[in-house]
RNA sequence: GCGGGCGUAGCUCAGUUGGUUAGAGCGCUAGGUUGUGGUCCUUGAGGUCGUGGGUUCGAGACCCAUCGUUCGCCCCA
């Protein structure tokens, strides 16, 4: 008889674990996320992992490389094309169409949870990762930027590297201002087409405006004595953008203005913004986002005005040292002859009371004592029969040795004497 | 999708110009000494040398492919 077939253990490529340690900071990471938030009366909007193809293909703009060549799709077994979201904004506006929710503006909603997109994996770049975010519908005025901001300065306030981090911002202005500086852009890159890269030779007929954040020596050759975007906004997109800044300086959030934050996706207007954090290399974006007026229409719905942003948990991770884990504050080591359950039943009480209490049935005293030391766990209580009889206990404090005979409700308070 | 580095026990790594039964530390196992742990001593287990081909009398070491990982590009969070 052969065994089952040797399986491959490994992960699919760009997926992982979070084990432990790992875990615990993600999950440490979401938590502080949905304390913020709830802090600025965001409502939880956790939408499906699977959305139809045109969720996004309508709403990212056909000629972004997400939506070209990074979806995971998959056909039903109806036949229908699946993919599995890579952003969450999209399947947002989709659930806010849904659920009628553009009735009630405005709407402030958050989410938290995995994205998937088919890319090469490297440091901070993962097929599957996590992102954290928030979208805010039916307001279109620069404070409402200024808000989500704010929001978006807090997060990474109590994530704790807003020092480590820059704010840059730009503005796209408004459709008019953006199709005039298009062109002027055009026109300036055309003579010197021959001397860009081969990517933005390709960006010049599907989306010269991203030639701007191209990293190639040659590009920035081309784009000296550029046009620049400041000088074509319309006086209103102006205004709304001098009104963002002012609310930052008010606010007292730092930022620079870097007329080369463009983003990738199609769907934003006026406000963009990115924060960067210096020690992540080349995938350095912890959290970018800004303002997509036009994409609730888009995608079939009202006319309605949006604002949000995105942080990927995986690069914040990196950012980030791993929290310090409440580790284990009791352990259970019960004799053989301790009466059934007695152990279980002490575990409780010391649970109630709030300390996370472990049950150790197997094994050799020393390997236990042996393990609670490795694990840094402070109390153990030792029990037998007469314990099991008598209602009571050995209570051992590791750091010192001193072992303590008590009655069950006397060890409980005990260690809260202890604890505070 | 493109280019470069890396891939040896659970972890961190050694393995000389290719040569017999692949090593160390930590960890793990069992035991001894510390009253029931953190010290010390002893014991044991655990490796298809990422995988598959090839060169060779002989490959962990060389070649090719492949998978994974990492860095840069690209893209983006």
């Amino acid at each position: 008889m052969t065994g089952p077939e040797r399986l491959d253990l490994q992960p699919v490529r760009g997926m992982r674990d979070y084990v432990g340690i790992e875990g615990a900071h993600l999950l440490s990471l979401i938590t502080l996320f949905w304390e913020q938030v709830s802090l600025f009366g965001y409502t939880p909007c956790l939408t499906p992992l699977l959305e139809e193809a045109g969720v996004f293909s309508r709403s990212l703009g056909e000629t972004s490389d997400v939506i070209s060549k990074e979806m995971y799709t998959l056909l039903d077994r109806g036949g229908d094309p699946l993919v599995l979201r890579p952003e969450g904004t999209a399947g947002i506006v989709r659930a806010l169409l849904s659920n009628r929710l553009h009735q009630d503006m405005p709407a402030h909603l958050a989410y938290a949870g995995p994205m998937f997109r088919y890319e090469r994996p490297q440091k901070g770049r993962l097929r599957q990762f996590h992102q954290v975010g928030v979208e805010h519908f039916g307001e279109a005025s620069p404070e409402a930027d200024v808000e989500s901001l704010l929001l978006s300065w807090r997060y990474l306030t109590a994530v704790g590297i807003a020092e480590d981090s820059r704010l840059q911002i730009n503005t796209l202005g408004d459709p008019e201002s953006r199709s005039a500086f298009r062109c002027a852009l055009i026109q300036h890159l055309t003579p010197v087409a021959h001397t860009l890269s081969a990517d933005s030779q390709r960006r010049l007929q599907t989306n010269p405006l991203r030639i701007l954040d191209s990293k190639d020596p040659a590009d920035h050759q081309a784009l000296i004595g550029a046009p620049a975007l400041q000088d074509f906004l319309t006086p209103e997109a102006r205004a709304h953008f001098d009104r963002v800044c002012e609310g930052l300086r008010v606010l007292g959030i730092p930022f620079e203005i870097n007329p080369r934050i463009v983003r990738g996706l199609d769907y934003y207007v006026h406000t963009t913004f990115e924060w960067v954090h210096g020690g992540l290399g080349a995938q350095g974006t912890l959290l970018a986002g800004g303002r997509y007026d036009g994409l609730v229409k888009t995608m079939g719905g009202p006319d309605l005005p949006g604002v949000g942003w995105a942080a990927g948990v995986e690069r914040l991770m990196l950012a980030t040292l791993s929290p310090h884990i409440q580790g284990v504050s009791v352990v259970v080591i019960p004799e053989e002859d301790t009466p059934s359950f007695y152990a279980q039943a002490l575990a409780q009480d010391f649970r109630n009371a709030g300390f996370s209490t472990v049950v150790w049935a197997e094994g050799s005293l020393k390997k236990r004592l042996k393990k609670a030391a490795q694990r840094s766990i402070p109390h153990v209580v030792f029990v037998g029969q007469a314990d099991g009889d008598a209602g009571t206990l050995t209570l051992k404090m590791m750091a010192t040795g001193d072992q303590h005979q008590l009655s069950r409700a006397a060890a409980v308070t005990f260690l809260k004497g202890v604890a505070s």
